[in-house]
DNA sequence: CATGAATGAGATTTCATTCAT
DNA sequence: TATGAATGAAATCTCATTCAT
C-alpha cells in the first residue's frame, strides 16, 4: 500500500515464487530433506517471508500438497471423460493420469513423502477431502453405459476401479528408478513410457470387457 | 544359543540388533528424517557401534534397503509359483505381494524413501540388481503354459506384467493413508484388503483370459 | 563507528572478532587443538556464524594463517628495507623479523602447523604465494649496492639468505620452550632475547663481510 | 616366561612395535591429530597393550619424543666431532645435524609439536635435560682451539653457536613445504638441500672466520 | 599377555526459526 | 514489506579409554 521509493514491493509475485520454489525443493528432496534456506535462495525471496506466510515449513508443506493435488485433479475435471464413450473416457483417463504425473514429478513425490506420515499433514487440510466425489461419479456413470451397452462386465467397483486406474500407472512412474536399477532396463525413455501404457490400457480395458 | 534380552560382547547379535532397529526407524521416519541417537537407543547399543559396523547412516540405509528387498525376493522364490498351473501361480503371485507388503511396511516405505533419491544409493549395491532374473524367468513360464493351455493372452510381455502384479497392490497399500482421507473411507481394515485383493485378482485373471 | 563492546548485527564485526579468536585458539592449541566452540566462545559469537562465515574449521584455518602471513609480509614491506644502505638494511631485516616474531606468537605457531601438513592447506591459497617476490628483489638490491661498495662479499644467493635471516631466529623463537628445558636456561627472558638479537647480527654481518 | 602352546608372546616386540608405529604417527600428524587406533593398526599390536605399556596417549607422546630426541643426540655424541680439528669439527656437526633431521622427519616435527604446547611434556621428562652439558663442552673446546689457532673470532657463546647451528638448518627443513609454496621453488630436492648445506656451512664459517 | 567390543563424553556441523534493522 | 545476521537445539560422527572374554 505505501510505495516507498524505488524498493518494488510485490507480495502476491514473492507468496507465488516461494511456493514453487517449496514444490520443487519438497519434489527433489522431500519434506525432511528439503531446506528452508533453499527454498527461500530458489524463490529468490527473503527465508523470513516463508514464515510470514506461510508460518512454518510444515504448513509450507501442506500447502505445497494441497496445491498440487488440486492442480492435477482440477485439470483431469477439465478433461470431462465422463461425457466420452466408456471405452474411449477409462482410455483417456488412463492415459491422463499416466503422463501426467511422467511429466510432473511433483506429485508422486509428494504423495509418497506424505503416505510415509501416513497423512499427518493431508488429514488437518480442510481444502483436499472434497474433491474425489465427482470423480467416482463419473467412473460409475462411464462404468454404467458401459455395462448398458454391453462391452463392459458388470459389478465393478468405481473406487477400486479408480485405484487401479492411478495405480497401475503410479507404481511405474513413482518406483522407474529402483526398478531399472533391479531389472537393469531403461524405463524412462519415451519409447518406454509408450510401452507402459500401451499394456496398461490392454490390462485395463482386457478386464473390463465384458 | 543364550536367549537372553540384551547380551553384551555379542558383536553379531550387536550388528543385528542395529539392523533391525534402523529397519524399523527408516520405515517410520525415512533417510532423513530417521535419527541415529533413535536408532542407537532402539537396539539397545551404543551409537559408536553403528558407525563401528556400517560405517555412517548412508551405508546403513542401504544396507537397510538390501536387506528387507532380499528378505522379499527371497520368499518369493521360496514359493515356488512357477511350478504351479498357470492361473493359480498368477493368483498366488498377486497374492503374495499383496499380504507380504501388507503385513510388512518395510518394503514400500524404503522403497519409496530411495526412489525420491532416483535410487541414488541402490546404484551401489553390488547385492540387489541381479535377484531379478528368475522372477521374470518363472512369469515366462507361467505364461507360455498359459497361453498353451488356450487359457491365457498371447504376447504378454513379462516385465509389464510383473510390474503390473506389484503396482496394483502397491500403490494401495503405500497410499492407503492418503487416499482414505481422500475417499474418507477406511482402506486399512482386514475387510478392505480382502477386498482390494479380490478386485487385484479379478483385474489381472479378467485382463489375462483369452 | 560506535565503540561498543560486543555490537549486535555488526557483520563486519562479528567476522572480525571470530576471526581474531580463531587466530588466538590455534596458536594456542593448533589446527587439530583447537575447538570450534572454544573460538566461538573466545568472539562471543555463535558457533553457527563460524560456518556461515567461514565455511568449516579447514577454511578458517587457511584464513587465520592467510590473515597472518600478510600482515606479517605487509608490515615488513611498509619498513621499506631495501631504501636503507646495505648493512643497515640487513640488520633491520633481521631485527624486524626477530622482533616481530618475539612479540606474536601467531606466525610461527601456524607455520609449524601447516608444515606438519606439509602445507596442505597453504597449497590452496590464492592470496600468499604472490607476496614473495619484491622481498627477493629487495634483499638481492641490498646485496648489490654492498657488492659495490666493497663492503658484502660477492655471490650470496638472495633466497639463501633470506630463509637464514628468518631461520636463525625462527628457531629461537620456535623452540625456546623446549631448548630452554634442554640447556636449563631461561631463552624467554628480555635480556635473554637481545643476547640473541645481537649473536644473530653478529652471525649475518660476520657472513657477509668482504 | 610361561610357553603356552602356540600362541607367541614377544612382550618386549609388541612394545617396540607400539613405539615405532607411535612415533610414525605422531611425526605425521601431531599429538591431537594422531590416532590411538591408528598406532595400534600400525604396530599390529592390541590397543590395549598401549595402555598397558605406555599408561595413556600422553605418556606415549613423551615417550616417544625423549627416544627420537635421545637417539639423535647419541649418535651426535658418537661422532666425536671435538676431536676433530676446530674449523672441520663446526663443519661437520653443522652438516651432521641437517643431514640427521632432513632424512628422519621425526624429531623436527616431534620437537614443533612440543613447542606448540611449550614444552609440557619434555619439562616432566627425566631422561632428557641432561643431554645437553657435553655437546656445550664440545663446542666450547672447538671454539677455544680455533682462537688459539688464530682461525676463529674470540667471543662466540657456545650456546648461541649451537642454536644458530641447529637454527639454520631446522628452519629450512622445518618450513620447506610452506618455503616451497611461497617461494614456488623445489626445496626438497637432493640438489637443493647441498645447496642450502653449502651456504650454512658459508655463513656459519664465514661469521667464525677471524 | 592379548583381543576387540563397548562406552561416554565431546567434537564438528546443520537447521528451523527469530530478531534487529 | 523486506533483509540477513543471529540463535539454540540437535544432528552426525569421532575418540581415548575401559571391560568382558
Amino acid at each position: 500500500m505505501r510505495a516507498k521509493g524505488v524498493v518494488k514491493r510485490q507480495p502476491e509475485d514473492t507468496r507465488r515464487r516461494i511456493l514453487a520454489a517449496a514444490i520443487a525443493e519438497f519434489t527433489e528432496k522431500g519434506l525432511e530433506g528439503a531446506r528452508v534456506d533453499e527454498i527461500a535462495a530458489r524463490a529468490g525471496a527473503n527465508k523470513r517471508m516463508i514464515y510470514q506466510y506461510f508460518g512454518n515449513k510444515e504448513e509450507l508443506w501442506l500447502f505445497s500438497l494441497e496445491t498440487v493435488y488440486e492442480a492435477m485433479r482440477g485439470e483431469e475435471r477439465g478433461q470431462e471423460f465422463g461425457k466420452l464413450d466408456p471405452a474411449e473416457g477409462i482410455r483417456k483417463l488412463l492415459e491422463f493420469n499416466f503422463r501426467y504425473s511422467a511429466e510432473r514429478p511433483e506429485l508422486i513425490a509428494l504423495l509418497n513423502n506424505e503416505n510415509l506420515h501416513r497423512a499427518r499433514y493431508l488429514k488437518r487440510s480442510k481444502r483436499v477431502p472434497m474433491l474425489h466425489s465427482p470423480l467416482l461419479a463419473m467412473i460409475e456413470g462411464l462404468l454404467k453405459r458401459g455395462v448398458a451397452q454391453g462391452i463392459f462386465r458388470p459389478g465393478v467397483d468405481p473406487m477400486q476401479l479408480y485405484i487401479t486406474i492411478a495405480g497401475i500407472g503410479y507404481f511405474y512412474l513413482s518406483n522407474r528408478w529402483t526398478l531399472s536399477t533391479i531389472f537393469g532396463a531403461d524405463l524412462e525413455s519415451p519409447a518406454a513410457l509408450e510401452r507402459r501404457l500401451a499394456h496398461m490400457v490392454d490390462v485395463v480395458m482386457g478386464y473390463l470387457r465384458a
